[in-house]
Formats: C-alpha cells, structure tokens, sequence
DNA sequence: AGACTGGACTGATTTATATCACCATATAGA
DNA sequence: TCTATATGGTGATATAAATCAGTCCAGTCT
C-alpha cells in the first residue's frame, strides 16, 4: 500500500508516473501534455466519482483505493462490471466515442484520483502511435473480459454465476483465496446478476458445503476445487 | 447490393478500398502493406469463416454479405453478439492481445471476405497513428453496444429481450421495418438468450397481439411504440 | 435507555422460464 | 415411394429464481 506522503507529493506527472504504467511509455515532453491542467481529488468510501450520463471532460488514473464501475441498468438495478485498483485508467468507451459516460464508478475505500483534461489525453494519443497501441491492447484485453462474464450472466445458473463472482474477486481482484470484501451483499448481487435475497442464500448454501467461511465482510475460499467444479457445471 | 464483378475485379487494395471505409485514411504506401499478402475467400452461406479457440493470424474485412459473430458459450449453447454486413472490420479482441480467436464467425448469406495478414495490419497501425485512434473509436463503439447489451440480457425478461432483439434488426442492422430475416429461430434464441421454445412462443406472443407480421423468414414490424414500450417496461 | 435505521438473513409463495413430449411440414436421400 | 432429418410450433409440467414478509442483529441518534 502506497503512504499517504508519496500520493501528496505526487505534484507532477514526470515524479509520479513511473508508477502508472500506461503512462511510462512516454517522452517527457509527453508527460508534460498530460501534467497540464491535471489535478487530483480525494473521496470518502461511498462517494460516486464518475456519473453514468455526464459528458466525459476527463480521464481518470486511479492512484489509492478501491472503485467498482457499475452500469445503472433498468429500474434501480445495478450491473457491476468490476472492481478497479492503482493504477487503473477509468473513462470508459465514451471517451473515444460520443463523450458520455457510459458507466458510473464509486469509491468503495478512500480513494486518490488523478483527473486527466480529456484533450490533452487525445492530443497525447495523436503524438506517440505506440501508445495508442497500447490503448488497444487494453481496452481489448477488457473487451474478452467482458464476453467471458456474458456468458457466464446469461447461459449458467445461480450458484455458477456465483462460483464466477467468487473466482474472478479471488483470482484476478485479490489476487488471494483470503479478502476482505469491499462489497455489500448487494453488490455481490450486482455482479452476479442476481437478487440480493439469492446471493445471501447461495452465499450460505457455499458455507455450508465447506466450499468458503464468510465472517462479516471477510471471505476465505475453502475448497477451490468445488468452486471451479461449480462454474464449470454452470 | 455490389455486383459479382465488382468484386471479382477486387485485385488490388488501392482499387478496391475506396469502399472499405476504415481503410480511406491509409495513404497508398500503407495500402500497399495491407494488400500485401492479402487473399480474399468466398463461403456458402452456413460455413464457418472463424472458429473460436484457433489462432488470430488475420484480419478479416467483410466484402460481401452477412455473418453472424457468435461466442460459443457452455454446454452447445451459442451466445449471438451481433450481425455484421459490408465493410466490417472482423478478428475480434484478440488481435491485439492474446492472438486467439474470441469469438466464431459464420456466413449466412453467400459470403466473400479479405484476409489480410496480421502483422502487415500492425504495421500499418504502427505507420499511422489517426489510424490506431480511428480503430480505438471503432472498437469502442462496440463495447458502449455491448454494455446496452449486458443490460438487457441480464435485466429484463422475455419479452423485453426479444423486443431489444427486433429492434436491434430493425434499426440497427437491416435499417427497415419489414426484412428478410437470415436468422432461424434458434439464433433468434442465441440473439436474445433464451430457449428456442420460448424464442417461438414470445414471437407468436408479438403476432397474435398485432406487433409484428411473420410469413416464413420475413418479419416485418406492425407497430414500432408498442414493441418500444415493451421494451422499456422490461 | 429507547427508538430508529440499514444490512444480513430466512421460509413461504409466486412467477418466469426451461424442459419435455409431441405434432406438422418441408426437404433430402436411398 | 418411403424413410430420415431439420425446422417450426404447441400444451403440459417441472424448476429456477424473484418476490414477499418477516426476524435478527449492530450501530446511531435523541
């Protein structure tokens, strides 16, 4: 975890983005387009940081926290796409499109984010080819991502789609079978499309079989196994 | 509809993209690089153009017809994405990632495509960079439509989906109300992530209540606010 | 302390949807 | 001509999942 000192002395692009990676491919010349009129906010837990509707002004370079980007979907039902940590860039498809944003992102721990004037972004982006190269490379890798998760949401069935859940925070979030989540019951609903009333229950049914131990907000993965079994019969 | 000749004739890519709108920005050394080693194939309608799982070593550019693009998902279930017509840019995320085919590619119509190799491509991308950032907003286009997508599959039932689905041949794809569907009834199914049997029935459902008239492959929308307001009602 | 809130949790009920079993029709092949 | 075979279509039934109606906390405000 990053101290608090190193995020406040980050004033200048050229100091702090060898630590963002998809900036280190940069001349300093570069860099200095992105520095310009760039500036970063701190938010609470819970706050909303990127509004689903707005115009897109800015991309946004997570530096400390944890965000979920969610679509607000029909009536007040959320889809969770995933969760984002340092140093993930966040603006969405509508940057390089219509200027929307097309999903919304919330803090759900303190958060640091670098706000990045979304010209000066673009005028960056017609400067160094390799990096927009770059920016294909990784919106695509998010692209597979995204099929992976339709098909689990539409084609397997609850206690499938959450094995998947599950499997994606431990794997690729967490990077460990032991986290404490940052998501609310709700949320895990959220990003496993279903009712929140159905994931407690498939939460408890996966305690009772041994497959995790829940204690309020922290999960351990008991018996990997079982879960990809679960995901793989849907 | 292009004739038989225009496409035979087709030899050269300097010729021949003047209509392969992605391409208008080349300069005719760049086009060079992508004719070369370029080879086009005609299909039947029914054949498969690309298998999921294989190797990514082309770019495909959709000369002449209609393929359906589809993510084989779990069990023998299909997941169909989308449609796509002239002058589509086909080969999916992993061109610029993993170099593996992400999804399936079939004809539904008589089909002819231009493979083109996928190196020469990068180079080209790697030549010009406007070209690089056209692609970026080309593809993300394609996520913004697979986020409304995500939605609707995940959050509305039958009705609301089948409705999303005809209005997404409609307006989108075949941009008229009355079409020829090259669709059967289990694609419709795969469009719109239900069982075949339900794809039937809600269809019959939308006929017998006076929103769209079926005789055979021919579909044509009676009353375009009732199906958007099934639509939106989920 | 008492009232109040929001989240986690659970059993009963209802509803949406898949599945099953079946028929009709058209087309292809022997 | 007589099977096969694929596709469209339909009613009955089974089942997955949402909804409803509550309880049980832990925290917070007064």
């Amino acid at each position: 975890m990053i101290s608090k000192k190193q995020i406040e002395g980050c004033e200048d692009c050229r100091e702090c983005m060898n630590r963002a990676p998809y900036f280190q491919i940069l001349s300093p010349e570069e860099l200095e387009v992105i520095n310009k009129d760039r500036y970063s906010v701190r938010y609470k837990a819970g706050e909303m940081i990127l509004k689903q509707g707005t115009s897109a002004t800015h991309v946004l370079s997570l530096i400390d926290g944890i965000v979920k980007i969610y679509i607000e979907g029909i009536g007040d039902k959320n889809l969770l796409l995933n969760l984002q940590k340092p140093w993930a860039l966040l603006g969405g498809p509508g940057v390089h499109t219509d200027r929307r944003i097309h999903y919304s992102v919330a803090a759900l721990t303190a958060v640091s984010i670098c706000f990045i004037d979304i010209e000066n972004f673009n005028k960056v982006m017609h400067m160094n080819c390799r990096f927009s190269n770059q920016l294909i490379g990784h919106i695509s890798k998010q692209a597979v991502v995204l099929f992976d998760k339709m098909v689990s949401l539409t084609q397997k069935q609850m206690h499938g789609r959450m094995a998947d859940g599950l499997i994606y925070l431990s794997n690729v979030f967490y990077g460990n079978d032991s986290f404490e989540m940052h998501l609310s019951r709700q949320e895990i609903a959220d990003l496993t499309a279903m009712s929140k009333d159905s994931a407690i229950r498939i939460l408890k049914d996966f305690e009772r079989d041994g497959i995790i131990s829940l204690n309020g907000s922290n999960l351990s993965i008991r018996d990997v196994d079982q879960l990809y079994d679960i995901s793989r019969k849907g």
